[in-house]
DNA sequence: CGAGTATTTTGATGTGCGTCAAAATAGTTG
DNA sequence: CAACTATTTTGACGCACATCAAAATACTCG
């Protein structure tokens, strides 16, 4: 991974709402757009907005079953983004 | 480290300036506000806004000397940032 | 096909914030 | 004190973006 894709995930997971809809899909097995709107009282298209910025940015893909959108997370994905912090040399 | 605070820093890293005036300073010794103007082409007030965002967050700590004031990073907050991220139950 | 539900897209709005120039502050040195 | 340099603060500007309502799309089921 590079710097600046560290930097748009960085930039995804800085926003709290975005932030909270992936820990619910992260840390769930899988959660559908209406899940996370009753989650967050949020409006659907905000949520819609947020799941499309994490799914570009490849920290969770999608499936399609009936009316249904399933979102589940990428864990190699969030893996890489720790792994380029970890390398930084912090001292 | 809280949801909240980790979520502060992953927008003040979510920011590629300011993300490489961090990386500046945190894999380098010391840097001041003049060394960070000239490697990012960046105004004294633009860089001095983002010194103050990274060290409102405790990532890095300033000392003064002379006329120049001096940037070092804080690897424990950045540490405890990691920690907080790699302690996610992602799946 | 038509009614109903889930999701996405569009359009509009308000706000947060990155940026700079310029003024202000702080410190050094003759 | 006066001139000079480094940094911070202030004020203003423009743009990115989070958000919502509403329209559009996609799908299911009588």
């Amino acid at each position: 991974m590079k710097e600046q894709e560290a930097t748009l995930i960085a930039k995804a997971l800085g926003d709290p709402n975005r932030f909270s809809i992936y820990r619910q899909i992260a840390e769930g097995e899988e959660t559908y757009c209406g899940e996370v709107c009753d989650k967050h009282t949020l409006s659907p298209g905000t949520v819609s907005h947020h799941l499309k910025v994490l799914t570009d940015l490849g920290l969770v893909t999608s499936r399609k079953e009936g009316l249904n959108v399933y979102y589940r997370s990428v864990p190699e994905k969030f893996s890489a983004y720790l792994g380029f912090l970890q390398h930084l040399n912090v001292k």
